[in-house]
DNA sequence: CGAACCCTTGAGATCCTTCAATCCATGTGG
DNA sequence: CCACATGGATTGAAGGATCTCAAGGGTTCG
């Protein structure tokens, strides 16, 4: 029965493949797994909002999510984006903070959502667990500080050039060169902290300085090396 | 012998008085008094620097230091300040990461070294020091990503009042309402995100609408309602 | 008394936003 | 199958916020 549980979730997610989960061991990997639930959601669903309570956090299967925070009139910041194998909302349940960011699904995801008590237990329980998440926490906190300087210092058409970078890096690319995250401008301008015409206009121009092609969303990289000279990095 | 090493660092530094600190066991205490290094720094030293190995992180006794990125041409980004009971460069080390950022002296400061050893020592052994760490730190990456989204979506005017409803909440003010952290129109610049002489203009306008009081670097705070409103502030 | 720093002000340039209009694809209900 | 609504993408034009550059003034300190 128990191992029942276990095989649903292990089934989906290969603990040893993540670096935060590899280190429980098989009773707690059976705890979280008694008190887990994993579901399906459709594209475009809310998991959790901004300033919500929020009881748990979600470990993403399968699936994109963004994560943004909604500012002055309602114009969205994303702040990341998760993919399998990301933890997203240990910060708030951690804190005990109501949830400071709404996370969406941008493709049909399988989340598996864990207890507040669960990942108490394991962060109290096990420190090698709490060590991962204090390291997760302290890359995330880094990339944070990296992308305040960036928007602070850095023009809009840098800024794109370094976000399709940091895009290809994070969701790679298909064999046609073709980013394999689909995003709308208006979600392009709300990563880099611009207007949508300002996006439109700068990936148009990348199109003409043979950087990148674009059909619908579909973003081809024809010029990885040109796009980080042009986003200033090193 | 030992007790000449613990009441050395009480004397500055009152352990219960630190969320951090104030579930350490005595023999915590004695174990990080005895591999601790107290030194005191003139104003304008850098205690450590971006890209620079970090062989441990620092608790600050006394003084106030800012921690900046160098972004784009040697322009700064100031990330955050430190006052006493904070604790800066933990982020470098317990990621083993190089400094991403420079620490500097703001005023004459007293500063506690705690080496990665003792550290990573507490954050295994004691439950309650990792889980007090690792709410600091997803505390401090709420605050980052509230800061994403202002610099992203908020004027420079807007940033500018923002910060002086910040320091005035961090630092205070004295009974002539006096900002109780100098800086210079520089450095306020290298926070918001802007030009200096943006910042001046911004100032003195700020003055014209008798939200503040300048003398120097010496900044007044008449109208804290105002300044939230002009921040957009809720 | 310079030198070094910081502060201030003005003027022009420019990047970017905003607003408005159009186009296109998709989906839905009649 | 058409009419229409919806959401996204695109383009142009105008305006504005902010930056850069340049010059000058004040203070501190050796």
């Amino acid at each position: 029965m128990k191992n029942q549980y276990i095989n649903q979730i292990t089934e989906d997610f290969n603990f040893s493949h993540s670096a935060l989960f590899k280190h429980l061991t098989p009773s707690e990997v059976e705890r979280i797994s008694l008190d887990k639930t994993i579901n399906t959601y459709k594209k475009g669903l809310c998991i959790y909002r901004q300033n919500s309570r929020i009881t748990g956090c979600y470990i993403v299967l399968d699936g994109i999510l963004k994560v943004y925070k909604t500012g002055i009139d309602g114009k969205e910041q994303i702040i990341r984006f998760a993919k399998p194998y990301d933890i997203i909302g240990f910060r708030s349940v951690l804190n005990g903070d109501l949830a400071c960011t709404t996370a969406k699904t941008l493709e049909d995801s399988k989340l598996c959502y864990i207890s507040q008590e669960s990942l108490y237990y394991l962060v109290k329980n096990n420190g090698n667990f709490a060590f991962e998440l204090l390291q997760l926490a302290c890359r995330e906190l880094g990339e944070a500080n990296e992308y305040i300087t960036d928007i602070a210092q850095k023009t809009v058409r840098e800024r794109l050039a370094e976000v399709l970078v940091h895009l290809k890096q994070e969701f790679g690319i298909d064999k046609e060169n073709i980013l394999q995250i689909l995003l709308t401008r208006e979600e392009l301008a709300n990563i880099v902290g611009t207007a949508t015409e300002s996006v439109i206009r700068l990936l148009s121009e990348f199109k003409n300085d043979n950087l990148i092609e674009i059909e619908g969303r579909k973003i081809k990289i024809l010029n990885f090396n040109g796009l980080i000279k042009v986003a200033n990095l090193n």
